[in-house]
DNA sequence: ATGAAAGCGCTAACAT
DNA sequence: ATGTTAGCGCTTTCAT
């Protein structure tokens, strides 16, 4: 039993393709007796309208694309339900992919995606290789790239310069007197971010005359078991460092929990340093310090972006929307920086 | 400038749309000398198929619908992951919704998806609203309902026994020899395998002419934070427990940490018990019980099931694939039961 | 090996 | 307020 198409629902309710359309749509100029009959042999047969012949037919349709690299943290499901959210009620439906940090497998989604016609497209980072930017620039819809700010975008910027959160990080820390820094990181050959981090971190350390003492970095991905190990190998062979720098908030809580079972004072003796601003990291045992990102609202702002993009003049848009981190968990520094 | 259509390739490549779609679709009885025409004047015009017209005229889509409840905690992101890696090199590409635990705006939802015409849809329980499950039915395309299995699925069913798992947990605490039980929950009325689990837990409590002690239910949703809070007023009230079950592994890490911070020994005072088997409860600072649930492997085995059920004959395939949790966590049950 | 005609299910534009 | 015509961009079917 194939689904019932409009054509059907029109003879059903005994009205033209297009009375029934309109109906359906609850377009002006249909008369509420007309409506009713076209809503009742619509119920009454269950029918679902048809997208594609819709879109194809319109010209339009109400798919915004999103590109994320990963699902193995919380970090991007919070993007996503950030964007799922700043759709609500707009009509629009977000459809994801997720590239695995994988630049090749990235573009063949993107091709894939731009095949559906969306009315627009979120995809994370600046730092795309030339083909791929390319396609999205052909495809003549609104392009937000999310994250990351250091770098040339192709249209629309949310996000947070990573370079910066890595400076700002390394001058609390040392304004909090520490000296001696280790790195512990993961994967950094895909996660350019946190290579932009990290990177920050030690110009500010060079500019001091300081620099990494120890550096721990594996290739796999970030994850808090991970850290631990890192952390634990790194002590064991430079055990009077008074700093740990990591990739991020999972690798470092990882640094915490190798601590305090090596009954390193946390952070009396070591103090640890991470990125993101995971709701883990206010309730862990001992604080350690992070750069709280707005990983939600750089979500919502993408999908308040493609609203106003698809309904408006783009060009009378901002281009670039600049999030500032926060750094929470070392003395002196409670609430410091400001959304802008 | 718009975007160039197959008909205009055809002509920039001399040959008729016909041809040219063949060529392009890498279909047999095309000259390769034409096929390289068509395919260079493809590049040079940056041509990208439109999927509506494709699917619309073929009557198939590639799309699986995925309808999940939530993005805030791993697991589901997890299972995203799984679904997607799974359907990896099928052609085919996942759509996700999230319905934050809402009927309502779940059933908005698959309506939704439906209009898209996917050739699958995968959605969260076995509880869906008759008005729901309808919709479901009436699409004709393989429903198959992850996670949970103590209900009627429509179709396939790839999940495992929520109601089991907490009568798992129950006994194994009970015969680890703990018998004052305290209960620490969240967002039970939308959860509802949360509840299942409560659920069977507390009929093996009554077995044993046991019950809890206390508890401590919040409408808002999980989270370490919670887990935390609630923990320390639990404790407060009723200090001689010697063992609480929480919600999940997220709820059961917040109550480590307040117990650490309360100076409660964990698992000797206390022995703590979650739910998920998250990365997460392998790394902290001490053992806490839990269930490990293969939530990626949940994902890929319903984008296998999808994979044959688009494929070949429906009838001719399981109709349900069981997990069995593992309990990891108490002393002695090391790496019980198994997955089948 | 290639092409022409018809049509997927809907809406836009133009009648009436 | 309702109907008619044409067409969205592609594939299917049937010629050649």
């Amino acid at each position: 039993m194939r689904k019932p198409t409009l054509e059907e629902v029109a003879i059903e309710a005994g009205v033209s393709k297009m009375t029934a359309s309109r109906a359906l749509r609850g377009v002006a100029d249909v008369s509420s007796e007309t409506r009713d009959k076209v809503l009742a042999a619509a119920t009454r047969m269950n029918y679902v309208g048809n997208r594609l012949a819709l879109s194809l037919s319109s010209q339009r349709t109400n798919l915004v694309a999103v590109v994320v690299p990963s699902m193995s943290n919380i970090v991007f499901p919070e993007v996503l339900a950030g964007i799922s959210a700043g759709l609500d009620g707009s009509g629009m439906q977000a459809v994801f992919g997720i590239s695995d940090y994988d630049v090749a497998k990235e573009r063949e989604i993107i091709r894939d995606m731009l095949s559906w016609q969306p009315c627009a497209i979120i995809v994370t980072g600046l730092d795309q290789p030339e083909e791929t930017a390319d396609l999205l620039r052909h495809a003549n819809i609104p392009v937000i790239q999310l994250m990351d700010l250091d770098g040339t975008p192709i249209d629309f910027n949310v996000g947070l310069s990573h370079g910066a959160a890595g400076e700002g990080m390394a001058e609390a820390l040392i304004a909090a007197g520490r000296r001696r820094f280790g790195y512990v990181g993961s994967a950094l050959a895909r996660d350019l971010r946190a290579g932009k981090r990290k990177a920050g971190f030690e110009r500010v350390l060079h500019a001091h005359g300081l620099g990494f003492a120890e550096q721990q970095i594996d290739d796999a991905f970030s994850s808090i078991a991970l850290g631990k190990q890192l952390t634990t190998t790194m002590l064991a062979a430079v055990p009077d460092l008074d700093c740990i720098y990591y990739s991020n908030d999972d690798m470092a809580s990882g640094g915490l929990f190798a601590c305090m079972e090596l009954g390193v004072a946390v952070p009396k003796k070591i103090l640890i340093a991470g990125f993101n601003g995971l709701d883990l990291v206010g309730s862990l045992p001992a604080p350690i310090a992070t750069s709280r990102s707005p990983r939600r609202a750089i979500g919502e702002v993408a999908a308040q972006l493609v609203r106003q993009a698809v309904m408006s003049n783009r060009d009378a848009m901002p281009k670039t929307i600049v999030f500032t981190p926060t750094i929470a968990g070392i003395d002196g520094y409670g609430a410091a920086g400001s959304a802008s």
